[in-house]
This record gives C-alpha cells, structure tokens and sequence, in this order.
RNA sequence: GGACCCGUAGCUCAAUUGGAUAGAGCACCUGACUACGGAUCAGGAGGUUUGGGGUUCGAAUCCCUACGAGUCCA
C-alpha cells in the first residue's frame, strides 16, 4: 500500500472513530503541502467540518492528532485553517529510494490484459506533411508507447488516405505539366514533388475558373464546369474502373510519396505495426447500410439515398450512402471500424484526429452504437487542437504551411550552432556530432509539441526559434547528461541499503517526485495526454538540478551519503530516460 | 440558422479536475563558492484568470450572460 491510501484509510478510521461517520475513500483529498508550510502531504479538511462540528482549526488537530498515533509514517501535523499537514518521517522516504531502486522498470505499470488500438499519422497522398501533422505523429507514437508502458497491448495503426480526387488532382497536373518530372531527375522528395503538382493544378484550376465567371457564369457554377476539374474527376472514375493506365500513374506517383514520407516517419522516430490503405477500404460498409436498413437504424429517401436521423441526439440527419449507390466518407468509416475490430477485438480504439472532425466522429460512434455493435463503447476521438500561425491557421495555397522536413533540418541546425557556441563535444567524431545535434534538435521540437496539453491549440511562430533553453526537452536532456558526468566519474557499485537516517530538503524533494512517476504514467494513460508527462518531466530534471546544485556528490567524505546521493542520481536518471522515450526524445551521455 | 471549442503575466504554457497568497519558461533587470558540466542555479519585476452576475466554507475550474477568437453541420 502506497502512502497515500494508507493516509486516505487512516483518515476515514479517524473520521469513524472521532465523529462516528462512515466516509467514502474519495471523500478523502490529499494534495503536496505547499512549500511554505512544514510537511509532505496535506490532508484537505473543509469537508468534515460538517460531520465534526467544531472549526476547521478543531477538525484538523483532533484528526492530525489521530494520524500521529496510529500511523507509523506520520511523525508531526500542523493545522492552518482546513488544511492538515503532515510531516512524514524520513525512513519512510529513505525506504523508498532503496525501493524504487528495487524495481526493474520502475513506472511500467502491470499488464492490464487490455488491447488498444492507436490510429494515427493518417496522411493524404497528395502533398508532404507538414507541421500539423508532425504534431498528429508526435501525439498518436507517444500516447501509444504510454499506453504501452502502462499495462496495455497496443497496435499503432496508420490509414493512408491513397485514393480520392485529390490524388488526382497531382496526377493530372503532373501529366499534363510535368514532362516527365520523377524524384531522380528533379532532386525533389518524392512527397514535396507531388506535393508540387497538387499546387500546380490548383493555379491552373483557379485560372479557369476566373476565365469562366469573366464569361458570365457564377462562382459555382464556373467551380463545377471548369475542364481540369472535369478530367480530374474523370480521372477518379477511372481509376474506380480499374484503367490500366491511371493505375500505373496512381502507383506510381504514391511510391514516390511513401519513399519520401519514409524518410520523414523516420526523422520523427514513429512507426506503425499496422497499415490500411483506403484504395482496399473505400468501399467497405455498403453491407452495414443495409444491416441499418434492416434493423430500422436508417432510412430511405424517395432518390434512394440512406440517412440516419440523429435529431433526438441534438445532432442533424446524416447521409450514409447516395442516391447512386456510392459511399460517402461515413460509409467506409463504418466499414473499416468492423474490419479492424474483427481482426484484433481490440478494447479500445483511439483515433488521433484533429478536432475539426469532432462532428464527424460524434456521429460516426453514434451510427455504431445504434447498429448495436457492442464494441462501439471502446471508440475514442483523441482530438488534438490545431497548430496555428500567428497570422492564424496553416494554408498550402497562401504558401504559409510550415514544412516538416524543413522544420526538422532548422531543428538540427540550430542545434548545432548551439552546440557549436558551446564547444564541450569538440572530441566527438563527426558522426557522433551529427546524431548528437539530431536528438538534441528533435528532443527540442519534440517536447515543445508535446508539452501542451493535446486538446489545446498550439502556436507556432516561425520566425522565433524553439528555445533549447528553460522549460524545454534539450534542459532534460542536460539533465540527464550532467547525471550520467557523475555516474561515470564516481564508478562505484551502488548499494540498495543506505545507513542513512536524516534527509535534507533536497533529497527529499527529489524522492518524493521519483514516487510520483507511476501515477503520472496512470494519468498520461487515461488521460491520452503526454503533457502531463512533459511537464512531470521536466519538474523532475527541475528539482534535480537544484539538488545538484546545492548538495555536493562526489566530494562527500561520508562513505553512506555518498551512495545514498548516487542513489538518487542514478534513480533519476532511469526515470528521465524512460520517461523520455515514451515521448519519442533520446536521451545523451554527453552534449 | 444550429451545434461545438477556446479566452490565465508582454509572449509560450501550468495549476493535483472545486482547495491555501494562481505557478513555470522566454524576454527584461540583479547576483552565483575560480564550475562534481553555466544548455545550470538564486533573486527582482510582471495578474481584477476577457467583462458582468450566480452556486458555496472555497471558483481560473461549475451555471447564466455579454464580448472576442476558432471549428463543424447542409
């Protein structure tokens, strides 16, 4: 039993045998003592003020008084206003370090015989990705390797958006423009050279367009009748029809795609152990519709369209197949959830989307409940906030859209500049160098995404570079390298029992944040959010450095204390280091 | 027209999910044993938590309202 539900039963005996009144576990709320006040853990009494019917001074003298005597940990309290704070005694914390070193793989929680699914990256074949998608991959690798860590069996999915108009649009530009442009001749990324066509079309298409309203037709119609929209759409029905020829250019201009988004996947450090590509899942979920038909869950309209009414769930009539037979969007989605849950029966499903597709999802879970599909209750949108621009959100077509590539390569090097300026790995071979200031800059790029909480938006100025120093990841990595300095110098083996019975501030701050790290493992998990980690993170490196900082380690004459420091050290280190990788970032033994 | 989301220091973000005097970083100012690694540490300044009302022992957090930013639905 852990301290803190050993203080909440406690509290609820006290209660119990001072008031004569049965609480709830929960009824109990512990926090960390402020640091102005003498003790670790507070006990908030407010609530019992009613049961005991005297102060709040009264309540929590009496029940601080109980914990003294009856709990071996608790050797002191004091009361300001309703809040009881309890000084714990520093065997307890002592013990814990040796525990804590203990421990394996201290923070990975037990298996939870639980399988989760994590869908995420999700990309469109028609244009590189860039930095709001970084965040997507960033997000859907981390809450996976969490989730992992915390018990579950996870599968990291990708669905690749390869089919559709879009795609077409490229092909078609690039036939008609591209002279027979390949990634070879052009020196381009396969998915920046796509990407390229797919703007190119655009230009040409606008062009018609205005042409078209100079003859007098409107904005929509000139938007419809436009030739290069015409043979685009074309274009997709005859790659529906399987045209030998629009297959080959569909192949293999996606090729070039997945080469260059191969080398951005790896950059970024994500990967998959599932992909699913939408030319094999378009057209799933036609035999759902007429499940829904048969059940009454949908119904048809005089065109033969199919609609599913989600009025009395205060959302609008929604079309699921149209008049012509042809799927919509929601239509595959349906399709491809019952695919993907009859190959794994996963228990939860996470789908790492962005949040403009709330409704989307909102409905598409509904549609699945009311089909009675029993797994539907496990569906979950994660749904990230968008990553905005001082002048507002990202646009290819206005050119403000931040390149992952280029993101990543000014990343690196200002990592370099920084590590230059600093000269301390000027005995580093090159290669060394170079894969140093790549963890640094991806470390750096990295933990400012994912500090911030996932459902907030997040604000990305271009002309202001990531800091690398302050509340930043290349401050933990830092951290970590400084530990791993004085690891190396001190080359002595640790010993798990400490003669030690006295703790300074320090030490003690720093066992107290070591406990926390399978808690905040439990919250990152549940709570999809790697921020919380982020932040754990770096207040741990935080009050590290301040240890280090103040107590000298190597110097110590004291034979026990010295161990007992390295302890710490050592023990900090582990959980950096682990705790980093679950966000993606790499951790040095010298920068 | 309807629905959803957001608004915290100059800027970027926290706040144990309703708890103490709202905390960090950046930027700005000041300081740190001749450094167990200064990408660090300590200190200063910076706030009517968008405005207004309500709920209660207690509100950045919950409810109502106004304003502002954003997204979605046909």
């Amino acid at each position: 039993m852990n301290l803190s539900e050993t203080i909440i039963s406690k509290t609820q005996e006290a209660i119990k045998a001072l008031f004569n009144t049965e609480i709830e576990h929960n009824a109990v709320t512990l926090q960390d003592t402020r640091k102005e006040f003498e003790g670790q853990v507070t006990v908030v009494t407010f609530p019992f003020i009613k049961l005991s019917k005297k102060s709040p001074e009264e309540t929590g003298a009496l029940i601080g008084e109980y914990l003294v005597n009856n709990t071996e940990e608790v050797i002191a309290f004091n009361v300001v206003k309703g809040f009881l704070n309890l000084s714990i005694s520093d065997a307890y914390w002592i013990n814990s370090l040796s525990t804590i070193f203990n421990i394996k793989n201290y923070g990975k929680l037990a298996p939870k015989n639980s399988k989760v699914m994590v869908e995420y990256s999700s990309p469109n074949t028609n244009k590189p990705l860039h930095l709001g998608h970084v965040r997507n991959n960033l997000l859907g690798y981390s809450v996976a390797e969490i989730l992992n860590y915390a018990g579950y069996e996870v599968i990291k999915a990708n669905l690749v958006n390869d089919r559709g108009i879009h795609i077409c649009k490229s092909m078609l530009a690039w036939e008609k423009f591209g002279n027979g442009e390949t990634p070879q001749s052009s020196g381009l990324k396969g998915d920046h050279l796509v990407g390229k066509y797919y703007v190119e079309f655009d230009k040409a298409y606008k062009k018609e367009i205005e042409e078209l309203i100079s003859q007098g037709l409107t904005e929509d119609q000139a938007k419809k009748e436009a030739p290069l929209i015409k043979e685009a759409q074309d274009m997709l029905l005859k790659w529906e029809q399987k045209d030998e020829h629009v297959l080959g250019l569909w192949k293999m201009m996606n090729d070039w795609v997945y080469a260059g988004f191969e080398v951005t996947y790896k950059a970024m450090g994500v990967n998959f152990d599932q992909y699913y590509y939408e030319s094999n899942t378009y057209s799933l979920g036609k035999d759902i519709v007429d499940e829904g038909l048969s059940k009454g869950v949908f119904f048809k309209k005089e065109d033969g369209s199919v609609w599913i009414d989600l009025t009395e769930d205060g959302l609008d009539q929604k079309l699921v197949l149209r008049g012509d037979g042809t799927s919509v969007y929601i239509t595959q989605d349906v399709g491809t959830a019952q695919m993907k849950y009859e190959q794994y029966q996963m228990d939860r499903s996470i789908y790492v989307v962005g949040n403009e597709q709330e409704y989307h999802f909102k409905v598409l879970f509904l549609i699945l409940k009311k089909l009675g599909k029993p797994w539907a209750t496990g569906l979950f949108h994660l749904s990230y906030g968008m990553v905005d621009l001082p002048s507002g959100k990202m646009k290819s077509r206005e050119g403000t859209v931040v390149d992952a590539d280029d993101l990543i390569a000014e990343m690196i090097q200002s990592a370099k500049e920084q590590s230059e300026a600093l000269g301390k790995i000027t005995d580093f071979a090159e290669e060394e160098k170079q894969s140093l200031y790549k963890l640094i800059g991806m470390g750096a790029l990295k933990y400012y995404l994912l500090k911030v909480d996932p459902k907030k938006r997040l604000l990305f100025d271009p002309n202001e570079s990531i800091d690398l120093q302050g509340h930043t990841g290349p401050f933990i990595q830092y951290s970590y390298a400084r530990i791993q300095s004085i690891l190396r110098k001190a080359a002595l083996p640790l010993n798990a029992n400490t003669n030690i019975t006295a703790l300074n501030a320090n030490e003690k701050e720093c066992i107290m944040l070591m406990l926390k790290y399978p808690l905040i493992i439990e919250e990152a998990a549940s709570a999809y959010s790697p921020a919380l980690l982020s932040n754990y993170l770096y207040e741990l490196a935080k009050t590290f450095n301040k240890f280090y900082h103040d107590d000298p380690i190597l110097k110590l004459e004291d034979a026990d204390r010295l161990n007992f420091r390295l302890l710490i050290c050592k023990n900090i280190s582990g959980i950096i280091s682990s705790g980093m990788s679950l966000l993606g970032i790499e951790v040095p033994e010298r920068m």
